[in-house]
RNA sequence: GCCCUGGUAGUGUAGCGGCCUAUCAUGAAGCCCUGUCGAGGCUUCGACUCGGAUUCGAAUUCCGACCAGGGCGCCA
């Protein structure tokens, strides 16, 4: 018999119903006499029961008795039995199952486990074991109702966000696995060619070049679940192969680009929530998110904002903020008001976050405080008492408040002290869960400057349409990221769609002709048969799942994810090759167990 | 490449120079139990990542390796 309902179904309107289940042990409870079992798949927990007092004439007891015996835990089971409620004041109103159990009439085991290196059930926090045993069992990890709810979210979200882009009439579009390695930009995966030893292909960093060609070829607009890789080491957020919602659109405006994702987004949230999400999001300048937040991917959620004291202190006798006015840095204060950090931050924590300071590129930490309705600190005597007043009515600092000063260079100050807020605001509990804040940082630049070597570097990537002569000295680029609570989502740009002036960005950032003609002669090329305007974002699956279901790590929402060093602890990957492998390919490693044997003998000798 | 944190029964933990033939919980095995739901009761089993060093004595201190996680660099 198969199975006629899943263990998340069945409810009191199926009372008496004849029954057929099929899954996991979880947990049985044996009472001596009746029997309960919890049958568990991804749909839900059932409760079954042996009740050897009740059952059908003519049920051999004693078989099904012993068939039950062989349930272990985590073992794949079939019971056929029939729905009855259970028994007045023991329902279990967590579960909506929980009115009703079946009453077993039959049982088989179909697959016994071995068992289970850690528990399944639904624990309390913290019972959890570590992540590598996690790993290494993850099909085990992966039953568990906590991952079961994580891949559903993901599957939904990501079958919203393809509904909601069909529907506007985007094509999904394979793009290759199998590319050409380019010089910029992060590592490759490469992938050799057997067919022309000596050859390699790349795995996708994004299908960037791909879309925009799309584009060329009157596609018009294009998105696509692509798997993408990069060789570099990993973080809580960042693995070696990851999943973007990519997305390319021709004859649009960044605007345009927004709109879209903003009702795709809003699509989402209704599906996923029922929920209106407001839109559209709001906009800020990378320079303002850097001045008043020290992140180009802000968490707004929380106060905590910088207010710029360069020209307050700039005649201070100082000598640290003098040096650093002289070389054309910054300063910039934070006010943590008395109600919210002020009271809660004494003198060791001072100590700690000038200590923290010194670890994210930061010269240091100037604390002050306002006590007696003065500025207080080791150093107000290098102040002037006119210039200390005007410090405290410039960041509003009021009685109790304290207020911690950074400065140096523009960018590295203001990263430093980025992350200075972000610690006190977590040290603080300041941070707000379940609350989602979606935001566009825009008007960036097109290019970095290398403060060491003068060297153009590009802002986001090198087709990003500038949006003023190159030769200016600012230039900025009509690119944006998509940020949430903290965290980089995804950027999007618009994009030359010009030969020459993709040729003319290449050459700005150091690329000769040459060069370009080799890398990119096929793009650029493509770009000269009347290539349309357009621009297209990218949006990461996995960090926007794992923010929105509170993980800490993209692995949470990642079925088979890598650990940090890029390894699978379930196959083993990566793994060396056998010999006729490389053979084939006309590979030679030189990683690790070449025989030097010969070589050390030599200098023995 | 670098920095930080951690590694104790199957799992999660306590212990942090001698009170350690190492705590507690869970688990597993056995027995008891007819309404539980992470059932309960009783009994039993099971561990200091590895290699050096210090010491009369090391799970505990030091050094190194390995493993896991967080971060810097890197990620156009």
């Amino acid at each position: 018999m198969r199975r006629t309902n899943t263990c998340g179904e069945l409810r009191s309107s199926d009372l008496g119903k004849e029954v057929c289940l099929q899954g996991w042990v979880r947990f049985s409870r044996d009472h001596g006499g009746v029997a309960f079992i919890d049958l568990a798949d991804r749909y839900g927990i059932t409760q079954v029961v042996f009740d050897p007092e009740d059952l059908p004439e003519g049920t051999d007891a004693g078989r099904l008795d012993a068939a039950i015996k062989t349930f272990t835990r985590e073992s794949c089971v079939q019971i056929n039995g029939v729905v009855r409620k259970r028994v007045e004041g023991t329902e279990d109103a967590r579960n909506p199952t929980g009115e009703v159990e079946v009453l077993i009439t039959d049982a088989e085991l179909l697959n016994k486990s071995a068992l289970p290196p850690f528990e399944l059930g639904d624990q309390k926090e913290g019972v959890l074991p570590d992540e590598d045993i996690r790993m290494r069992y993850r099909y085990l990890d992966l039953r568990r109702t906590d991952m079961v709810q994580s891949m559903v979210f993901r599957s939904k979200l990501v079958h919203l966000a393809r509904q909601y882009l069909e529907q506007n009439g985007f094509l999904e579009i394979e793009t290759p696995m199998l590319g050409r390695s380019t010089p910029e930009g992060a590592r490759d995966y490469i992938v050799p060619s057997r067919v022309h030893p000596g050859t390699f292909y790349a795995l996708p960093q994004s299908p960037q070049l791909f879309k925009q060609m799309l584009m060329v070829a009157s596609m018009d607009r294009y998105y696509q679940v692509a798997r993408c890789f990069r060789d570099e080491d990993s973080r809580k957020d960042r693995q070696p192969e990851f999943t973007q919602l990519d997305m390319e659109m021709s004859f649009v405006d960044m605007k345009d680009i927004q709109d879209m994702i903003e009702g795709m987004m809003s699509y989402v949230w209704k599906g996923l929530y029922n929920e209106e999400l407001k839109t559209p999001f709001p906009h800020i300048a990378y320079r303002d998110a850097m001045e008043r937040f020290g992140s180009d991917k802000p968490d707004m959620r929380y106060g905590l904002e910088f207010v710029k004291l360069t020209d307050v202190v700039r005649d201070a006798p100082y000598k640290i903020f003098q040096n650093v006015i002289a070389e054309g840095g910054i300063v910039a204060g934070m006010n943590l008001k008395k109600d919210i950090a002020g009271d809660r931050i004494g003198r060791n924590d001072r100590d700690r976050y000038i200590h923290y300071a010194k670890k994210v590129g930061l010269g240091g930490l100037t604390w002050m405080w306002v006590e007696n309705g003065k500025l207080e600190s080791n150093i107000t005597k290098y102040f002037t008492p006119e210039i200390l007043e005007n410090i405290k009515t410039t960041m509003n600092a009021e009685e109790g408040d304290v207020l911690f000063l950074i400065a140096g260079p523009w960018k590295a100050t203001y990263e430093g002290g980025g992350f200075v807020r972000k610690k006190i605001a977590e040290d603080l509990g300041l941070i707000p869960e379940n609350e989602f804040q979606f935001f566009w940082m825009d008007e960036c630049p097109m290019f970095e400057i290398d403060p060491v070597s003068g060297k153009y570097d590009s802002f986001h990537h090198p087709f990003v349409l500038p949006q003023n002569d190159l030769d200016d000295d600012y230039v900025g680029g009509a690119c944006f990221d998509l940020c949430l609570n903290g965290n980089e989502l995804g950027s999007g740009s618009l994009r030359i769609h010009n030969a020459d002036l993709q040729r003319a960005v290449f050459h700005k950032l150091g690329l000769d002709d040459e060069r370009i003609e080799e890398n990119f002669g096929f793009f650029v090329e493509a770009l000269s048969y009347g290539a349309p305007p357009h621009g297209g974002i990218a949006i990461g699956v996995d960090r926007l799942c794992a923010i929105l279901l509170n993980k800490d790590t993209i692995r949470e929402v990642i079925a088979f994810p890598k650990n940090k060093r890029a390894v699978s602890l379930l196959d083993g990957s990566p793994e060396k090759v056998s010999d006729e492998k490389l053979e084939e390919l006309q590979i030679i490693s030189l990683a690790g167990d070449i025989d030097f044997s010969d070589v050390e003998d030599l200098s023995e000798e």
